[in-house]
DNA sequence: CATGAATGAGCTTTCATTCAT
DNA sequence: CATGAATGAAAGCTCATTCAT
């Protein structure tokens, strides 16, 4: 808190006037950064309406390694991981104001796809998890183990995108000798 | 420390006496969990010497799908990621002894599929992320995030591996002109 | 001084407006209840005008029992005990204002008892200690130990004057040689 | 703590070794002050075995002033006072180890009077009060007020027996004119 | 080898008081 | 007159580490 309130120009006395505590300060962080992209993915999900789902899963993918590549928008994930032992309830917190957002959207867009006849039926627990792993581990990669090989945002996306929709296999020729 | 201690059954000093300082303790817990487990996840790409990629892609994902569901397993990558800021030296520790190798495997297991021409050529580091994310994102759900909707490992792995080889997109009729 | 302000219905910029220091306030406090009730107390000793110590000691007493049945005006002792060592200036102030008052009372109170010949001559340091020292345990009983089992103020003070007056001892029959 | 710590020639830190809380560290405290004080009491009306309850009394409130009249036993309940608004489970430890056991002695020992005919019998909860309260009156006159006038504690004793057992009034003659 | 008492810097939190508006 | 944001010292407590035994 010493740390913080100096960054903030203020006393630590000022900060507990705007925050009850500790844990009620990193849940407005969490609320105004982490929430703020769930509910932007979901806008996105929602805004294309199931129109183009592939798109929309490029788009997504898009946006979220932009976001994640951000050292400012994955504080919030790194919180949860430092501080989530000493603050159990703050991963609830993160669950209920960014995951099952986050899943919600997930979850409709593949369902969408899978309506419109371009997404095969997949388990949806398991979409979501094979959809954002992906973000996740290149977002670790780069800022925790500060890998210098980390591929540009874009490049990353589109990469994703490409295996997630196309599979890593070779396709098979149906018709051969 | 003290609580660490307790549940080895022994004293601080005794503690102190094995390890060096809380890092070093850290340090050989990561090593003979997470490094472990990378190791054993090395020699099974090494074991299968490219033989059949598809096959031993699976095998590897249900290996870590299983490995990664035992909390105890799951210990030391979230040490990492609870104490990587306060010891910045365990987040490098683990890279080199258990990213780098995992990274390693997985690269020379993408490259023998590419090389028998069952995997397409996608960007290794992409690939890489596209493996172990989902697996991640998995672990976290479980452990950090509670998820009582998490599937079971065997299937988890399954699921998977069928997106990651075959793709989201239901395959194209290719019988035209 | 947060709260009090809050219960008060205005701001702790007002607070500090109407009291220099949160001592200044509890000097008021102090002076508005206890000072009150010690000044009573010395009114009717005075109203009494020695005609009838024992019926005043008696009124005396039921009025104290009452006052200090009420948890508003047992605030002040309670604030002088449970502060007196944070502000040692306030145990000066409540003995000018409120011990000394009442002590000068009870000695008067005492002396006109004697004088009348229906009291004994007691030593009135302690002839005071004995008076008041019963409505002391009997308030600090019911309001910091939540006694239970608190007789009604009337019936504590009727007691209380009983045991004052006549003694614990069976009176010793006097029909001797 | 600090003060605490500095004055046991120990650093906080080894304070939290031996107690685990403030509040603990009182308790402690309080057991082995006053909750000693308490049981000797009890244990002087026991070993009397109600033989002759007005000497019982008067060496109990004996006892008792002599003991309030040290600062180190004052200790106890002055903390009561202090630290009871912050602390209330510690008035409800208080009573547990010295309240209640005082009161049950004392109940006995006005039993035991009254059994032998020596005590009238008065309502025992007043009774206790007004046994109890002058020495309270007194200690706190001492401690808190610091009275220059406060009687030693053997003449205070004796005193408030006086009071006690033969009553402020002057006995009447019974068989006069 | 092992103990556990002890340290001291650091943590989160509280609170009487001040001051620009 | 009144507000409430801001301060800063101090509180209770934790914890990695040390050391006499």
């Amino acid at each position: 808190m010493d740390e913080i309130a100096k960054r903030a120009g203020l006393s630590k006395g000022a900060l507990y006037h705007y925050f009850d505590s500790k844990e009620a300060l990193f849940e407005a962080l969490i609320e105004r950064s982490a929430g703020e992209i769930a509910a932007q993915g979901e806008a996105m999900v929602a805004a294309a309406g199931g129109a183009d789902p592939a798109a929309t899963l490029r788009q997504l993918l898009n946006f979220m390694c932009h976001a994640l590549t951000d050292p400012k928008l994955f504080a919030a994930p790194r919180l949860i991981l430092a501080e989530g032992l000493r603050y159990p309830r703050l991963a609830k917190f993160y669950r209920a104001h960014v995951i099952d957002v986050g899943m919600r959207a997930l979850k409709q867009l593949l369902a969408s796809g899978v309506e419109k006849g371009v997404f095969r039926r997949v388990e949806p627990r398991i979409g979501i998890r094979v959809f954002i792993g992906p973000v996740m581990a290149s977002a670790f990669l780069l800022h925790i183990f500060e890998d210098p090989d980390a591929p540009p945002p874009g490049e990353l996306a589109d990469g994703i995108a490409d295996i997630l929709l196309n599979g890593l296999s070779v396709p098979q020729a149906e018709d051969a000798a």
